[in-house]
DNA sequence: CGGTGTGGTCCTATGACCACACCGGTGCGATAGT
């Protein structure tokens, strides 16, 4: 490296770690954070996976107080972003941040783009459906964005693809506020929720920090149940006998309410949270458990996000997670302090069905046929998503979902103003067909997701091996803090399975093409077996005794690469 | 996909059984009505 651009990079960090200080009061930076700032700084795309508590909104908070121009940072929840804005340091230096929501009446929204307007907030928070509105857009555009971060990225995979649709939308709000650098920051992603982030937010080339996944202090367990009765008994029993404070994740609303009432009786501080609840009663809630003063929170996945507690004793599960993604995110609330933790998985196979269900909720041909219809329809004066709801009497999510898969199909295209256009060529029947295509592959993927939970739950061999190998980090048990690390060393080698031969043809991070599957990324391996998860296929496991060899079954198609870039 | 509740059928009186409908999670923003 030429000495000019090393004497850069020093100017870069000193400044960075003197704003810091200065102006945060941080004396210390993390190597990995103060990279990713630099990163950030020179103006390249970034995506952070790091672990909640670990400074993450530092990553571009920092930066704020250097760049030219406003940092737009788009979050999922209100909640979240009142916290954030209010951990920031109080003082002259330090950027000031406003939120833009549909909680403001008119003269706070206009006081709020008006700090922005004269550079004195320097830090815009917002949902993003507030980029679906092009007064929003224009007025972002006008005031010259200097980077654009997306905090809890992982919704972009998990919420963009039907529940909030807006997340897969947020390429084109870049590109339409002048394309700055964008950031992406989550604690849970897996390598292809890594590469869909990036690819979804049209991020160019994007640096990747990523930092340790392993939470050695949770100890890993799983119960396995073929009476209902029996299943919610012991989790009852657990929850009552382990130490406080703890969460409990049930899958439904009733069943919250049922867990708190059962425990409740037994006279601990137990309180059921789910999305039903008044906000009020939910901030409540939200703050005994921060305080203390709830020894369990029995809640669906809505409890969570935000939620930055050191002391979580236990989280325990009364039902299959939907993904190994979800169940990650959700254990590792729990002993972040560093002390022992608990994480245990109470599961009937039955419990797959509900995950399926939740799984299959993509538009499906007839939403499709009407959107696109409605988009030709339009073809001398392209509508907006907003014309187009009322054309189809639509809600509005079903639209723009049908919308973001009628343009992955290549079916149409979004311009600058925000106009929905047919391709020329692509009659809407042949758009239909291919969205429902796109739309298939995501169910797919979805149960196939449902799929990996439940063979993590069902593994013979240990269980910390199988969570990071998910989330493509190597590592060779046993662990001795997970159940099947416990039992007697001798039975555990029987059980292990020797590494097949082939092993080493196919590594982890491989691209590979199967016959019948397509194209697909190696994510882990297990003995005589690798799995791989398909662009359409979703996950698949393949037996090595069976793919061996056999060029016309699997091939690889390019070796993995570890240059610190996302895929 | 699986659990749960309803209503009907068997038939000559109580409960067993079946078919069928319905329900199940995440939040934003906007709107209607106090």
């Amino acid at each position: 490296m030429a000495g000019r651009s090393r004497g850069a990079e020093q100017d870069r960090a000193a400044r960075l770690r003197a704003t810091a200080a200065d102006v945060f009061g941080w004396d210390t930076l993390l190597p990995e954070q103060l990279t990713a700032m630099e990163w950030v700084l020179q103006g390249e795309d970034t995506l952070v996976v790091m672990p909640t508590g670990s400074g993450k909104s530092a990553v571009y908070q920092v930066p704020a107080a250097i760049l030219p121009g406003p940092v737009v940072v788009v979050s999922p929840l209100l909640a979240l972003q009142r916290d954030q804005i209010a951990g920031l340091p109080e003082g002259d230096r330090a950027p000031r941040a406003v939120a833009l929501n549909s909680d403001l009446g008119a003269a706070d929204t206009e006081a709020a783009w008006e700090a922005v307007r004269r550079g004195e907030a320097r830090l815009l928070y917002l949902a993003p459906e507030q980029l679906a509105k092009d007064e929003v857009v224009e007025r972002l555009a006008e005031a010259g964005p200097a980077l654009f971060v997306v905090d809890e990225a992982q919704c972009v995979s998990s919420w963009g693809h039907d529940f909030r649709p807006d997340y897969l939308r947020l390429e084109q709000a870049v590109r339409r506020i002048g394309g700055p650098p964008v950031l992406a920051l989550t604690a849970t992603a897996a390598p292809p929720v890594r590469r869909e982030i990036a690819e979804r937010l049209g991020m160019r080339d994007p640096r990747l920090m990523v930092t340790g996944f392993d939470r050695p202090n949770i100890r890993l367990e799983v119960r396995r149940f073929q009476d209902d009765d029996d299943r919610r008994r012991t989790v009852v029993e657990r929850a009552a006998a382990e130490a406080k404070p703890g969460i409990v994740y049930a899958a439904t609303r009733k069943d919250t309410e049922y867990y708190a009432g059962e425990l409740a009786a037994l006279g601990l501080a137990a309180e059921a949270y789910h999305a039903g609840l008044r906000a009020a009663e939910r901030a409540r809630i939200h703050d005994a458990f921060l305080s203390g003063a709830a020894d369990v929170v029995v809640a669906t996945s809505a409890f969570g996000m935000g939620i930055d507690k050191e002391d979580v004793r236990f989280v325990l599960h009364a039902a299959l997670p939907g993904s190994l993604d979800a169940y990650y995110q959700e254990i590792g609330r729990c002993g972040r302090d560093g002390q022992p933790a608990l994480a245990v998985l109470h599961y009937r196979p039955q419990d797959t069905g509900m995950q399926t269900y939740f799984a299959a909720r993509a538009p499906g041909r007839d939403t499709l046929s009407e959107v696109a219809d409605a988009v030709h329809d339009h073809r001398e004066d392209p509508a907006g998503l907003d014309e187009l709801r009322e054309d189809t009497g639509l809600s509005r999510n079903r639209v723009t979902a049908a919308v973001n898969l009628l343009e992955d199909a290549d079916a149409v295209a979004t311009g600058e103003e925000g106009e929905v256009r047919p391709v020329p060529g692509v009659p809407p029947g042949q758009a239909v067909e291919r969205a429902a295509r796109t739309a298939q592959a995501h169910r797919e993927t979805d149960r196939s997701r449902v799929e990996m939970a439940r063979a993590y739950a069902e593994t013979t061999g240990c269980r910390r091996q199988f969570l990071l190998g998910y989330f493509g980090e190597e590592y060779d048990g046993p662990c001795g803090n997970c159940d099947p690390c416990d039992e007697d060393g001798s039975e555990h080698e029987e059980r292990e399975r020797p590494a097949h031969p082939a092993v080493s043809a196919y590594p982890v991070g491989a691209e590979v093409r199967h016959a019948r599957w397509g194209e697909g990324t190696v994510l882990s391996q297990d003995g005589d077996r690798i799995t791989v998860l398909f662009d359409q296929a979703g996950y698949r496991t393949l037996a090595l005794d069976a793919v061996a060899g056999r060029d016309d079954l699997l091939t690889v198609v390019r070796a993995p690469g570890d240059d610190g870039r996302v895929g």
